[in-house]
DNA sequence: CCTTATCTTGAGTGTACATTCAAGATAAGG
DNA sequence: CCTTATCTTGAATGTACACTCAAGATAAGG
């Protein structure tokens, strides 16, 4: 007979935040209840646990890229143009500095690989799925020939997510902007051709 | 008037899988003893704490890593064949399912990122070397005509230093050998026009 | 406006952790 | 073979953590 106040999306989203920041297991309770402006009690009613909250946070930050990524990629647009913002925006986010530097779903699934496979099959599943809307938009980017169908949409998807994956790595070593905008040039015509 | 009983290089690499393995948040004291077989003490006696032990793990695998490295780039033979068989073995320590699959570097790079500025500058010191001995080689290719010299070395060098990190992390998500061996495939032939 | 189901609050609990330290063991120097 | 400096041992300590729960607050239904 009481509505919950709290604004769903809102805590989710600073918790992927925090979780992206610190990663899991330094992302104390403490700060979720910090970030969230929520209670413990509430936190455990509404999530069950830790683990839930990382879950929700997880289908959370899914749902924003995958949002993201639709808008981005439209359908009745040519591919590459669309690819090229892309990469300039993941660009940005690595030089960034804040949070958003960092993928959640890649950061998770190395810090918890071989510890929980509950949550490593979650990651996994959606890092699949990333995979896919990737090969999506290279299978219709060789249709309509903007690719040469030299290799496999999914061959092009499986290289261009290691590469992002590795971008991404690769910023915490080296955030020269020049340096990282490059590389996502070498990727771009690592599929064009 | 007593020597130090353990074998230091034996403690630092049980220690280094275990910190490959969990990660440096969830690699306990109480883990560190037993893969060394060291009581706590001990261990403290001899690296001060766990943040001591975890610098030392980290320069013991740089140690190995580099001799394995200018094993097989060796000065006087080419470099591309050396290439291809260093692609294969990080393939091979991919699929492997053992704690190699995964660069301590990286993975605690991508940990510790913004908690500890001194691990991260030291992780970021020794990735930034990897670079350049990567560049190193590609010098020796490009003088030798092995490869063309429409892009600098250290530009071969950091694109592929970002696809081996991204190879590893994308081996979290997939473990298909034969994805692997093609994407490695893909690397090395990106390198060489 | 009262009832009641649900949410909020935050102090409390048990556990796991990194670290310490004093007592015991051992080998080099004389 | 005794001294003494150093290493080894492992129980003890304080802290930080995930999680619980009972009391208080609040809004929908009657």
């Amino acid at each position: 007979m009481r509505i919950a106040e709290f604004d769903r999306e809102f805590v989710l989203r600073q918790a992927m935040l925090a979780f992206m920041q610190h990663g899991y297991a330094k992302t104390s309770m403490q700060k979720l209840t910090q970030v969230t402006a929520l209670h413990p009690g509430s936190l455990y009613a509404a999530f069950g646990n830790k683990k839930g909250i990382f879950l929700a946070a997880i289908e959370q930050y899914q749902a924003d890229r995958n949002q993201q990524f639709t808008a981005l990629f439209c359908q009745h647009k040519p591919v590459l143009p669309s690819l090229r913002q892309y990469l300039d925006s993941i660009v940005n986010e690595c030089i960034s500095g804040d949070a958003m530097k960092v993928c959640l779903l890649t950061k998770s699934i190395s810090e918890v690989e071989g510890q929980d496979p509950q949550i490593s099959h979650v990651l996994m599943t959606n890092l699949n799925a990333y995979e896919n809307a990737l090969a999506e938009q290279f299978e219709r980017a060789i249709k309509a020939g903007e690719i040469p169908n030299t290799r496999t949409a999914e061959h092009l998807a499986r290289f261009l997510a290691m590469g992002l994956y590795g971008l991404r790595t690769y910023a915490l070593t080296n955030r020269c902007e020049q340096d990282l905008s490059q590389l996502a040039d070498d990727l771009y015509h690592a599929m064009c051709n």
